[in-house]
DNA sequence: GCAAACCGAATGAACATTCAATAGAGAGGA
DNA sequence: TCCTCTCTATTGAATGTTCATTCGGTTTGC
């Protein structure tokens, strides 16, 4: 009963598939059931109702996310490294699962995440909040408060996962580099 | 009947605010119809379908866009001024209408946007990537894909301007400054 | 045997869309 | 000035469908 039931996993999955093709309206329970492999009915055996699913699998996109931080920041390694890892980590955690970046992003602009069960604490915002805030006070970064440096990192990760996924542009190897140096000689301390 | 007749643009107003509080979902034709003060009827005068009200709420909200970018850009001015006045005004414009902020938003990230009538053409988008285009020519950016740079400096106002709208944190002007200067400093030419 | 997991047809509510009927606004005509 | 005629704008109740959710029954694992 551990491992996250099989079940309760293909729900997810099947969810975060549907959700992708045919937003969350657009998204039948009888569908997501379908899909899974079981009936409607199971679902209910796992979930409340169709909201409490959905904000569940956010959440379970967010402890996944906060993983990811967690594993990519070697706090023994300079800060310049850790901020490319963790950039880095982060972009390939986006476009390895593009149905989990469609969702998140479906979900943060929705109603959802303003009330309810899925809005509440943060902690991977608050992980990145507290790496740039290391960044600071080392002196090593601008002097600019920690949580604005934190929402745009994030956003720029987020964008230019964004342009990969979208597959209109390319993304070569070295436009990345680019991409996360132009970022950091922004943030960097000017020194002088 | 030229200026947007009344009754449309009231109904545009109401599906505007509505999505805003119940997303796609949870905004039922006749809700929007009675904050629209119509009845259900008439919005199938002026719109074919539910999707097609979206669809041309977020075209006209393109157009807005579109215009606010133009006036923004004086092309007399010096690049770097040009710039500045181009992501400030932009940001105004989302900060003055948190609304369509996060419509916009909610609607790029669904489903609508990959199919149908949305995704089209961008204008704004064209006109953002030949701005950065200029820049790069000039000689005052880096030599990236201008298209990359403005896929990165519009995700850029997009979160700072949701940073002032979730109201979590709030900016100063100094703190304004500064971000479009740490983005400036990120994409403009390294002298040596 | 007995829980817990699972099934899927049945239920009822919500909703997009339709349509027959009404109001209004102009255009002529006497 | 007043009276049609006509075309468009508007109405809101009625329709038919789609869906979330329920629940009585079945299977499975222990």
């Amino acid at each position: 009963m551990e491992p996250l039931a099989e079940k309760k996993k293909a729900i997810f999955e099947s969810t975060l598939e549907l959700v992708n093709e045919n937003g969350f309206h657009g998204t039948p329970m009888s569908m997501v059931a379908k899909r899974a492999g079981v009936a409607a009915g199971t679902i209910y055996h796992y979930f409340e109702s169709k909201d409490s699913l959905i904000c569940e699998l956010f959440q379970s996109i967010e402890a996944q996310r906060l993983n990811v931080l967690k594993e990519a920041d070697d706090k023994t390694l300079p800060y310049q490294d850790r901020f490319f890892n963790v950039w880095r980590s982060l972009y390939l955690f986006y476009i390895k699962n593009p149905n989990v970046l469609k969702f998140y992003e479906q979900f943060v602009n929705s109603p959802y995440n303003s009330t309810k069960k899925g809005g509440g604490f943060k902690p991977y915002l608050n992980l990145i909040f507290s790496f740039f805030e290391e960044g600071v006070n080392e002196g090593i970064l601008r002097k600019v408060d920690p949580q604005v440096l934190g929402v745009m990192v994030h956003g720029n990760i987020i964008s230019t996962a964004k342009i990969h996924v979208h597959g209109t542009i390319s993304l070569s190897e070295e436009a990345l580099k680019l991409i996360q140096q132009i970022v950091w000689d922004g943030i960097v301390k000017r020194d002088r």
